[in-house]
DNA sequence: GATTTATTTGTGCAAATATGCAAATATCAA
DNA sequence: TTGATATTTGCATATTTGCACAAATAAATC
């Protein structure tokens, strides 16, 4: 459950939840310059929430070269989400 | 975007979901003694806590007479839960 | 090797947060 | 009214968190 929680935690901090958006209307992954553009912080601050993000398995680091991007794991957390959505409406 | 960045984080942290499987598990409305079970943190903090889950439409407080308790709001959470995976799997 | 660009990491600070305890409040029963 | 129980609120404290800035690292190009 401690999982689960930090999964929302990191969710639910609006800078990283607008990475999230940002990735999710791209649709290609993107590099930490162009996620930038998103939020209104610093890019250390950017590559700090993307850590995060990618510790709980929302994005993920794709190294093709010199290229760093992050791509949003779309079906991890969909799938994450419903989970929860089925277990809160199911259970009796 | 930050109102839902706020149910999120609401719902981000241990003895909140802690709480909300309860509520998820017991099925009817408990009050606040019976809620205390499932964290072990004083009855003041989960008042607290159950505060922050009823300001996010996650839990409603039910007065009925004397007593107070506290319901979970299954069909918000769930589908608010629903509609962010598929804003996040539809958008291309 | 030196320079440039992109990204991460170290550090310190201010604000937010979670918590316990005590006091206040509410509600019911005797 | 008094007493008992349940819940919330005030206050103090310790921890966490988001942030900016500077320095370090990585990778490519000159």
């Amino acid at each position: 459950m401690q999982k689960l929680a930090d999964f929302l935690k990191a969710l639910g901090e609006f800078n990283r939840l607008s990475l999230v958006y940002k990735l999710c209307q791209c649709g290609n992954p993107q590099n930490v310059m162009c996620l930038c553009e998103c939020c209104d912080v610093d890019a250390s601050v950017v590559s700090r929430h993307l850590k995060i993000l990618a510790e709980q398995g929302i994005v993920k680091l794709e190294k093709k070269g010199r290229e760093r991007t992050y791509a949003l794991d779309k079906e991890n957390v969909a799938k994450t989400l419903r989970a929860l959505a089925d277990k809160i409406e199911m259970e009796h």
